[in-house]
DNA sequence: CCTGAAAACTTACTAGG
DNA sequence: CCTAGTAAGTTTTCAGG
């Protein structure tokens, strides 16, 4: 479960967030390591389940959809059963990119893509007639100021 | 600019998606076609800004980010100036992973991925000490119902 | 935990239908 | 737009310090 992260594996990993299309010699010399030992980290890293999927990131806009709704959810229910019946609902919606259990007055966000406002609605209504929610409201982006999935690794360099 | 998007390139996406570090011969396989029009339609996607950056996802809560925070942000300034500053001061703070200007009564919101809730009141003092804004609420997560990169790109299937 | 080398595999590109 | 072929590059494994 817990695997030391030294140094050298945290570079790799800040090197493998930024660019995992990168040559392992490549990535070697950025940590100023070789090949093999570069390896073997990745191995162990991979292993331990601290690096996760491979992915690419696509144009979310070029691809027709233009529409990012976050979304606040308040329920009255707090049952197991209406929990685990919403939170199947929310993994099985593809459109469904973020989905956080809250503290506070707010019970759930949301961040939903989707083509357009039309396809936003028929995403609530579909929701809505599955589980029952007690006040939800729809914030919509307008612009897309910062997109990431790095993690700021610098934090943990003192360590 | 605009680049069509057929059924073949559609599922190489998706594929890639799902999985950047298989080979070209697993992605061919799984779209029904080869080698060379699989590598010709990605240098394509790439080229057109489709296809962005490969990374990998890494596991934030082994790493030591425990606190997600959804940001909620007001403000009275509405001056180009004011907003070019605070843009500059979102994108230059790594623990914001995402920032949007929304539409509406509340005008940005933000995910911010921390360590602790020490580290969240250090970044809010930074950025409150540098740009004004007339109102903020956080939004503490408790729990990761779902997160993901991939676009549901199963919408567009029918084009 | 490292270096260095070798085998297997993959990518990137070309020629030709 | 495809199939087939190939040279260069890359990953993965292993022997040895």
């Amino acid at each position: 479960m817990s695997v030391r992260i030294d140094e050298t594996d945290r570079k790799i990993l800040v090197e493998l967030q930024r660019d995992a299309s990168q040559s392992l010699d490549e990535i070697a010399a950025r940590v100023g390591s070789s090949k093999t030992p570069v390896w073997n980290r990745i191995r162990k890293l991979k292993g331990a389940g601290i690096i996760g999927q491979q992915t690419v990131l696509l144009d979310a806009e070029a691809l027709g959809f233009e529409a990012t709704f976050f979304v606040l959810i308040r329920t009255s229910e707090h049952e197991a059963e209406w929990q685990k019946h919403f939170l199947k609902a929310l993994r099985d919606r593809p459109e469904v990119q973020e989905a956080h259990r809250l503290a506070g007055d707010i019970d759930y966000i949301l961040k939903v893509r989707v083509k357009n406002a039309r396809a936003y609605d028929a995403f609530y209504q579909a929701l809505i007639s599955e589980v029952r929610v007690y006040n939800v409201t729809a914030l919509l982006s307008m612009e897309e100021i910062k997109s990431t999935t790095m993690l700021p690794l610098d934090a943990l360099a003192e360590n």
